[in-house]
DNA sequence: GATTCGTGGGC
DNA sequence: TGCCCAAGAAT
């Protein structure tokens, strides 16, 4: 079981400064990190953080920006796909919500890009409500403490019924939840829980005997070789780039196999990511800037 | 529910 | 080294 008491005060002192939990950061800047933490840790979100809400503060602000500038500042974080939605998403929150991030779940869960996890992250961090948060830490805390199990099993909305009755009655709920994805990521981890240091003195997993685990939490997902590092290596040519690239440039970047290189690019181009300019080269979607307003000619 | 979608660090 | 994993979303 998890004791509310112990979490909050572990978290109190072993809280690592994030610089989006910090006072003044606005919610949208708070969505911003949201996004780029899906599936990608921290280390490497915190400085393209940095950089990305000192040049775009605001919605309006990133909407205003080029497609394929996003898609350069987003760099290497991986997903690109994800800056793609965030620069859409930013443009809905500054034309239909009048720059203003929605609060309510259900309005948030209908942006680009933004689902179950995230919207409810939005709702419960920038807004302070009292909504269970769920992500993969989260999970794993509550197999273990509360299951005894090693890991937790595949995603559910059954997740968010368990959290929901753990989540205390008051105002410290959104604090509860950091602190349980605080420690899933630092102390009570995939591999090498920290149990030494664990807060919790009531944790079933650990009453059990630290029962093993079933095998891999999930499906392992090669990389090597599939179609998306072909893609990351054809986006990572196109990043490198201002002025639009030949076929062939884009050739050397693959030649293993090139129906594999063709099939690649040609999902890129479907995917919105890159463009065919009139001269048949290919540039990042949305290149040159844009969203400017059309000049009265 | 199962797949696909980047990238890099840790063990 | 190779495998595992990282604040998921969309289809």
């Amino acid at each position: 079981m998890i004791d509310t008491g112990e979490l909050l005060d572990w978290y109190a002192t072993a809280q690592r400064d994030l610089p989006w939990r910090r006072p003044g950061v606005s919610a949208w800047q708070i969505l911003v990190s949201e996004f780029m933490l899906q599936q990608t840790p921290v280390a490497r979100v915190e400085p393209i953080w940095l950089d990305w809400v000192a040049r775009w503060p605001t919605p309006s602000a990133t909407a205003a920006a080029g497609a394929a500038d996003v898609l350069r500042a987003w760099g290497k974080l991986g997903y690109p796909r994800r800056a793609k939605r965030l620069h859409e998403c930013a443009t809905v929150i500054a034309t239909e919500h009048g720059d203003v991030v929605p609060e309510d779940v259900d309005t948030l869960l209908s942006l680009p890009g933004i689902g179950t996890y995230t919207a409810r992250a939005v709702a419960c961090f920038a807004y302070r409500q009292r909504v269970p948060v769920v992500d993969t830490n989260v999970r794993r805390v509550v197999a273990r403490a509360v299951h005894g199990r090693d890991d937790a099993a595949a995603a559910s909305t059954r997740d968010l019924d368990d959290v929901a009755a753990l989540l205390p009655d008051d105002d410290t709920a959104p604090t509860f939840s950091v602190a349980l994805m605080e420690l899933g990521a630092t102390v009570c981890t995939a591999r090498s829980p920290k149990c030494g240091v664990c807060p919790l003195s009531h944790c079933t997993w650990r009453s059990l005997g630290f029962p093993a685990g079933t095998g891999p939490a999930r499906k392992v997902q090669k990389y090597a070789g599939t179609d998306r590092q072909v893609r990351g290596r054809l986006l990572d040519v196109l990043r490198g780039s201002t002025s639009p690239v030949s076929r062939a440039e884009l050739d050397v970047a693959w030649t293993t196999d090139t129906a594999q290189r063709d099939r690649c690019l040609d999902s890129l181009l479907v995917d919105g990511l890159v463009e065919q300019t009139e001269d048949g080269r290919f540039a990042l979607a949305g290149e040159g800037g844009e969203v400017r307003p059309p000049s009265a000619v």
